[in-house]
Formats: structure tokens, C-alpha cells, sequence
DNA sequence: CGTTTACATAGATAGCCATCTATGTAAAGA
DNA sequence: TCTTTACATAGATGGCTATCTATGTAAACG
């Protein structure tokens, strides 16, 4: 479906918390440890946040010793801007301008 | 909260159905029996994803005679727009340049 | 005035989701 | 090796949500 991809990261992003974790992120890489002295949420509800934010194709980790880093990824803004733009401009891929169902 | 609004729009957007409708309604209005037959729900069900996006102020509507019309809210995309950018860029309006909690 | 059309509302339901506690695990330090 | 730290996973739960059917309502039409 067209719009799926779109979707999925509207729908990751769409949560207080996580929009919170995102705009924390767009500063640059951080550990799980400092993420969570921002919230009031468990350690749990948090792994379970960033495993989806990683689903959506938003957030990147990896692992460093204890340590678990995440950072934006790249592609997701260039991507969330482009799909934006498209969704909220009438252009030709319109689909009003294109055959019903 | 700082989130709270865009959130909602968020969380309005994150719904591939109610994705397609703002993509009808980017090129402009549409009366609700217009909008249904992009569709496979029921006529009610398209009432309450209508209620939904105008309560995330996505969405605008007028009834004359026995059409309800909608229209994509001129400030939504404006607003829309700004939030996205200033939560994927790192200034100095960014929460991690500020103190914690 | 009865019927049709274009909606909205009410009530029910199945499925998803954010959160918790409890527990497991792997790395680092003493 | 024992403890601490920094996570992930499992399982449970309360609340929300997308959908349905049934029904109400108001405008238009004959």
C-alpha cells in the first residue's frame, strides 16, 4: 500500500514520550541510560519506545561494550520531509487525479 | 506540554485510511459521499475518522443543504510543516541543549 | 406527506498499545 | 568471583481505537 511506510512513522512518532526521544536524538547519538533521565517511565517501557522508533526506520543503535547508542537515522528525515510534501501538495501523483479505488 | 499538539496531529495522520483522505482532500473539497467511495468501510465509520481529524485541526467542514463538506484547514499545513522541522533539527530550541527533566 | 438521500449518534466488540513488575544477561569493576 | 551497571525479554493489565449494526435526523424530492 502507498501509503504503509508513511504511516508506520506517523504512527511511531505519534506518542509524547517517543516525539520527546526523537527531538533528543536530533542533537546527535545517545545511550539508553541518558535518554531515560529525561522520562519518569521505566527502564522497560523505554527498550519497548526505541524498539519501535528502530522498526519505523527512525532511530539506529548499536552496541558498545554496555553501552546501547542511538541516533536519528539519516534516510528517515529525508524521507519523512519528502512524504510530507507529497502528502500535502496537489500534485499529479495525486490521487484525486487518478481513477477512484 | 510541549508535544502535545503536534502529537495529535500525529496521531490523527498515523492511520493509513485517514492518510488517503488527507491526500483527497490536498487537492480540495470534498462532500463526504465523494470520500466514501475511495473506500471499503462503512459510511460511519468515515464519520468517525472525519470527527478525529477535525478535532487534530487536520481537517475543516461546513454542511449545505445534505452535504458535509471538507477541506484540509490552511493552518494544519502551515503548522504541520513547522513542527516537523524544528523537531528534526538540531537549534537551540532543542530540548538537549536545555536542562534535563 | 411519504420516501429517499446524506449524514450523525449509540452501543458493542475485538484487537492493539503503553505501562508495569519480575527476571534474564552480558559487560565492567572491585 | 562476586557485585553492580546497563540493558533486553516475558507476561500481565487497563485503556484506547477501528470497526460494525442499528437507529435517529434533517434536507430534498415527487
Amino acid at each position: 500500500m502507498k501509503y504503509q511506510n508513511y504511516s508506520d512513522m506517523l504512527k511511531a512518532m505519534a506518542e509524547p514520550n517517543r516525539l520527546k526521544i526523537i527531538d533528543l536524538l536530533s542533537c546527535g547519538s545517545l545511550c539508553a541510560c541518558d535518554i531515560l533521565k529525561h522520562f519518569d517511565f521505566s527502564q522497560p517501557t523505554l527498550s519497548h519506545h526505541m524498539k519501535i522508533l528502530q522498526k519505523a526506520g527512525i532511530v539506529k543503535a548499536k552496541k558498545t561494550g554496555k553501552w546501547q547508542h542511538y541516533w536519528l537515522d539519516p534516510n528517515f528525515i529525508t524521507t519523512f520531509k519528502q512524504n510530507t510534501d507529497s502528502l500535502l501538495r496537489a500534485d499529479a501523483d495525486c490521487i484525486c487525479h487518478q481513477a477512484q479505488n
